[in-house]
DNA sequence: AGTTGCTATGTGAGCGCTAACACTACCCCA
DNA sequence: TGGGGTAGTGTTAGCGCTCACATAGCAACT
């Protein structure tokens, strides 16, 4: 343990060169002779040296290091979140330290912070889905980079969504083009800007055809919601078009309707959202809607570079499309 | 952004004390006066003053910062367990920093575990279930406290694993007890030890049953793979009890299944591994092993704790048991 | 020859904290 | 009454790095 590795000063020594000078080598600065950096590099290798974050985040006041707030990494959707930041994280030289946080309220999100800014985090993205999380946001101290991945479309905060009222447009007129004369919606739990978005999305693409409105079956994302919504919508003839707020609440609805002998799709049509890997494997293999997770990480962190950089926060926000999956799960309704 | 936070020495200030003092409140020393405490604390709390952790990073050698290194943490398990560890992390004052890997070779964990080292990580946890990560774990600095996940049980590495043996042993002996003659078995992919192990205890329990041992069909984790050896499967009028990896390639070689018309359990009885929050709304339910992730994550976390703070890394390791989830999909095997 | 301007390098200070030690009271017991 | 502990606090010296500035060398002008 104690064994501290070499430090600036001992490859200095080895090279014949001062501190700085390695300082400058190591940080790309443009004013150094070519050999010299050579012989720096070389010391460098033969110690094994690394160079301390702390003591550079000491001095700079900035870390190499985003933090990211999300509140259930097990999902799907967030899980992707995060791999995709990481990734892209990494390839600008930034480590993602995650703060999980059980409930998006003011508290725990606060506390989260608390633990990023302690470390002197370069930024912070939150996965924040939810509105509880909007006012911890605005509390925040102002002088750290943040990024929102779908949060709140009204605040001043910069955003990065994916276009969840698209998306579901497009998952509901799939199913008026497929000649349905109309579209039951199971969405997610209230408080969630995705349910929200694919809640409009569903609602104003029915509008938009003169199609009658049917009453949300509110779920919560898990498949056990979506089976107990499907258990009903079972029972009712004259539904024959479902489109779910997620993939899992499609598989909970599938169960159900396959537990009744409702057939899928000659009698109703289902289409989720998420395409989950295991999407295409569900009997039948379900239609649905595909958000880019690595588009969004790409946006966030640059976004968030931006503010590092320029130390200027903008309410920039950028959206990205989903895109429609076709798979088995969605036919014309049953003659009558 | 240039604007930084009061720092210990304004604290001190603020409540009449030398910063010692306040490091020491910070840090629960004992010798402190109640009432000089309450001070500090005031003074704390109305500055709105944050430790600053890179300093103290700087100066002890070490942050309170685990990093993790895991390959693919979309998958269901590394998720799970990588919340899991965050949440247990947290507990104990730390924060987790995710080093994600696209290959587990050498060079991709050492360049990661190079990241982690650089910001001075207290301790890393590696979820490398796969053989090419060994050897370049045993490369790394013998003075950083590490645990493995779910890796090679044959090298003096501290080691939290979840007993897949036992495992896949009580998941073949379920099906054995249903009546079946034998039980076939669609495994993960290659060089990954959670695969190796699951396939040992099918073996084992088809050995100690004096069954017969039929041919092993790979898979890759994916309900894809699942789905193609579900082809395969259901094409053999003599397959009447599969036991699948996990629970995606359960739902692949349902998906089969069904296709050819194969009834699941009255014809064939399927079981999964892992219980993903899915496998309750399969096509029919699944029943599945499921491992206990909180555990995992807590004996990794204390076993680091006890490296970082005794010094001492010690060959330790700790096995998890996991438990089978009994659902829908086993049954009697079909009278001939 | 003197001034300017550039490049390549070195020097010194200090980021905010903890560890080690120094110091002051005060109490206890011989 | 004095020596030795002990609780409470202050002082000092870095941890390893970057920043701002100083310096030295050399080319290119006046």
């Amino acid at each position: 343990m104690a064994v501290r590795g070499p430090a600036m000063t001992d490859v200095a020594r080895l090279a014949g060169v001062s501190h700085q000078t390695v300082s400058r080598v190591l940080n790309g600065h443009p004013n150094v002779r070519e050999q010299t950096r050579l012989r720096v590099r070389a010391a460098i290798a033969e110690l094994g040296y690394r160079p301390n974050g702390a003591a550079r985040a000491l001095v700079t006041g900035r870390s190499q290091v985003i933090g990211v707030i999300a509140q259930n990494t097990t999902l799907y959707g967030p899980a992707s979140l995060l791999a995709a930041l990481e990734q892209t994280a990494a390839e600008e030289g930034f480590a993602v330290s995650v703060g999980s946080v059980r409930d998006l309220d003011h508290r725990s999100i606060s506390a989260a912070v608390e633990r990023h800014l302690s470390h002197r985090v370069a930024g912070i993205v939150v996965i924040a889905p939810v509105e509880s999380a909007g006012e911890a946001l605005e509390r925040l101290p102002k002088d750290v980079p943040l990024v929102t991945v779908d949060g709140d479309p009204q605040r001043p905060v910069p955003l990065v969504t994916v276009d969840q009222v698209a998306g579901a447009r497009a998952a509901t007129q799939h199913l008026l083009d497929a000649g349905h004369r109309t579209v039951w919606h199971v969405s997610g739990p209230a408080g969630w800007f995705d349910s929200a978005g694919r809640i409009d999305g569903w609602r104003e693409a029915l509008l938009a055809a003169g199609a009658e409105l049917p009453p949300l079956l509110p779920g919560d994302w898990s498949a056990a919601s979506g089976y107990r919504c499907g258990q009903m919508l079972a029972r009712m003839p004259e539904v024959t078009a479902i489109f779910t707020a997620n993939d899992h609440l499609a598989l909970g609805v599938l169960r159900a309707l396959h537990e009744f002998g409702r057939r899928v799709p000659a009698e109703i049509s289902v289409v989720g959202f998420d395409d989950v890997p295991e999407a295409a494997y569900f009997i039948p293999p379900l239609t649905t809607v595909r958000p880019d997770f690595d588009a969004v990480a790409r946006a966030s962190i640059q976004l968030l570079l931006t503010q590092i950089e320029s130390g200027a926060a903008g309410a920039l926000r950028q959206t990205i499309a989903p895109t429609l999956v076709s798979r088995d799960s969605v036919a014309a309704p049953p003659r009558r």
